[in-house]
RNA sequence: GCCUAUGUAGCUCAGUGGUAGAGCACUUCCUUGGUAAGGAAGAGGUCACGGGUUCAAAUCCCGUCAUCGGCUCCA
């Protein structure tokens, strides 16, 4: 007999060979219908692979993610077996399980193509193969049997992973006429798979790599209750909702024109005003962390990018440089602010005193995108970066580093950003030449993120070799509302630049030393943060960064003159007003929903006329009587700049 | 840059070779006194752009641009 751990740490005898699923059916029915993998000795298994020694024991269901990601691999090899009936001769490269359901990478062969339009034939053929009940069946196989069977097929891109794979640790997987290598593990048959959709089709290169072939790669997702995928189609149309480019065209915030170009975004002047106020936001925490801010221009003399070696490094997929009448004279447009910042470091001569310096800037930059990057405010090519560069000796690295995630901390508790995820970049171990700067340095800085993470106790993920040539990194992500990942906030060091523009600091030793750079920039860019803010806040924002603070609402007509004044006071004041007026020409007519994301509803009639009033309503607050428009502005003037301040002092 | 799809009125979209459509929004008039009011009339489009096929193109073909969903990239 062989003893299986449970979770609650019971222990059960059974006899060697029993399965998980046999185990589950000795529970309970119930169980056994909803047990999907099971984890043996943290190991995920298919539920019909025999156990034969003492083991904990764990049976992953639907909520477990272990065992949704079984059931969508298990869906991806469904749909693979459909396409193989559909359309002989496909190859398939690899078709594993996503965050929300699969995906397969297929090459249909010379000349056919998938499309959108065959989606419901394969779904068709999907179905019918789940009527089959076809159990899927795990089978270990040498690695010259497997190279047989997939070269047999002419598989090239399976037996190209078969290569990589270690003889002894192959297995397939079977269900009906479809084999696949595969490392499972799977549901047992295909009869679990209730409801399928194919969602996207897509050109992926084969193992990511440019230079490969381009596969074609469906997109699909599968429930086991019909109810399921109906809910999760409502919550896609839902969150599309949430769009920011839909959104943004709806509340007249930002606009692109074909003119003007691509990835090139108009700000309107409601959109202004949100990112005026979030610049604001962020000076007045600037502020408080000791920074200045500087300006610089918008374009910078070729040489200035050979020097930094950003010219070498991108200067071919750059805007090109703009010529002057001026023989050989040329300029870039500049697609990052830091190597300007560095010469207003060289102004003059720095002292270990004068350190750490910070030089804040909302710098414009322009990089040339490759056209199909472009997206909304989230992928651009004109942008600006809340920047800032803390130059800094090598001891001052990691309080430095301390203070900006504070920052990062503030500006994400005061704008709700909860959910965000951290990831350190260090360098590859394996291949320490790709980078410049010391040893010691490296280890000096990618320690003191490392430490700086654990102190503040953000759970970081690590990433090897996702360093910058120059530094380690500390970016913070956010998603959006489809769910895809939006890298915000970043913290880089790096000791690159000082080095290329020769900065130095005399020290206490009254030697030339070399500062450590700090580039950081909270919210990364202030287009990126505010689409991402955008989706957040469905449009609604909160009142200090409400584009539009308030809607004037005159009763009747007779009162629109007054309303309309009204308006243009509360505009002296800095405040935005929207007249809806119901018949005259004047102002525009509150459109849906915009009420709701509009903080104050102001309503005039006779009565406020006389007085000089009007009758105030507050989102989410009802009825707040009447009271004088001056008092209101000032009054509204005033708690913003509360809300603002509050904001800037959330602490962690 | 690559693969798929799309581009028609301010917005959302219909229109499969024969004079360009709807709803909402807009303008004018009438009605209308409290949180998305009703009626009548009107205005608004080089059907993304450029070529081609055709007696005839929004519609079919080719190219370009832009946008969508991915891939690759992201200083």
């Amino acid at each position: 007999m062989i003893k299986i751990t449970f979770p609650d740490r019971s222990v059960r005898e059974y006899e060697p060979g029993i399965t998980a699923m046999q185990i589950a059916e000795n529970i309970s029915p119930r169980l056994a219908q909803e047990v999907l993998a099971a984890s043996v000795n943290g190991e995920t298994w298919d539920l019909t692979r025999p156990i034969n020694e003492d083991s904990s024991l764990t049976l992953l269901k639907w909520d477990d993610a272990e065992g949704k990601h079984a059931y969508w691999h298990s869906s991806a090899h469904l749909m693979a077996e459909a396409l193989q009936e559909l359309y002989p001769g496909i190859k398939f490269g690899i078709g594993p399980a996503i965050e929300n359901g699969f995906y397969y990478d297929v090459d249909p062969g010379e000349g056919v193509s998938i499309k959108e339009s065959d989606f419901p034939a394969i779904e068709k053929k999907m179905t019918e193969l789940i009527a089959r009940k076809e159990n899927i069946v795990r089978q270990s196989i040498s690695k010259a049997d497997a190279v047989a069977l997939f070269a047999n097929r002419g598989e090239s891109y399976k037996l190209e992973l078969i290569n990589d794979l270690a003889d002894g640790s192959i297995t397939t997987y079977t269900q009906g006429n479809f084999t696949d290598l595969c490392r499972g593990p799977h549901i047992p048959d295909t009869s679990y798979i209730k409801a399928v959709k194919i969602l996207s089709a897509a050109g992926a290169y084969w193992r990511g790599d440019e230079k490969r072939p381009q596969l074609t790669r469906l997109y699909g997702i599968t429930f086991p209750k019909k109810k399921m995928l109906d809910e999760y189609l409502l919550l896609l149309e839902e969150a599309k909702k949430r769009d920011h480019r839909k959104i943004g065209k709806e509340l007249e915030l930002f606009a692109f024109s074909q003119n003007v170009g691509a990835g090139l975004p108009l700000w309107l002047p409601k959109g202004t005003q949100l990112r005026l106020r979030l610049e604001d936001f962020l000076k007045k925490i600037q502020r408080d962390f000791d920074y200045e801010q500087v300006m610089t221009p918008h374009i910078g003399n070729k040489q200035l990018y050979l020097i930094s070696g950003h010219y070498e490094k991108y200067g071919k997929d750059s805007f090109q440089p703009i010529s002057t009448p001026e023989e050989g004279e040329e300029f870039l447009l500049k697609p990052m602010n830091c190597p300007h910042h560095c010469e207003i470091y060289k102004v003059a001569p720095r002292s270990y005193k004068d350190l750490p310096l910070r030089l804040a800037e909302f710098g414009t930059v322009y990089r040339y995108e490759q056209s199909g990057e472009l997206h909304g405010l989230t992928r651009v090519r004109g942008f600006t970066q809340d920047d800032a560069h803390i130059f800094c000796t090598p001891d001052q690295v990691k309080n430095e580093f301390l203070k900006v995630m504070d920052i990062i901390f503030i500006i994400f508790k005061a704008l709700d950003f909860e959910n965000f995820e951290a990831q350190i970049s260090l360098r590859d171990p394996d291949d320490k030449k790709k980078y410049i700067g010391s040893d010691e340095n490296w280890e000096k800085a990618e320690r003191a993120i490392v430490e700086a993470c654990e102190e503040k106790g953000l759970k970081a993920r690590v990433e090897l070799g996702e360093a910058a040539f120059y530094g380690p990194k500390l970016d913070f992500m956010v998603k959006d509302a489809l769910g895809r990942r939006w890298q915000l906030g970043t913290i880089q060091v790096d000791y690159n630049l000082p080095e290329r523009f020769e900065l130095e600091y005399t020290g206490a030793d009254n030697q030339k030393h070399r500062p450590v750079m700090i580039h950081r920039a909270p919210f990364g860019s202030m287009e990126r943060f505010v689409a991402v803010l955008i989706e957040h806040t469905a449009g609604k924002f909160p009142l200090w960064l409400s584009p539009d603070q308030v809607v004037i609402l005159p009763i009747s007509e007779k009162f629109n003159d007054y309303a309309c004044e009204a308006a243009k006071t509360l505009k002296r004041y800095g405040l935005r007003a929207e007249v809806d007026s119901r018949n005259e020409k004047i102002g525009r007519k509150i459109r849906d929903n915009e009420l709701k994301r509009i903080p104050y509803l102001l309503i005039v009639g006779e009565k406020e006329v006389e007085n000089q009033e009007v009758s105030v309503r507050k989102r989410g607050e009802g009825d707040k009587g009447s009271v004088k428009l001056t008092t209101f502005a000032e009054e509204l003037v005033h708690e913003i700049e509360e809300a603002m301040y509050s904001n800037t002092q959330k602490n962690n």
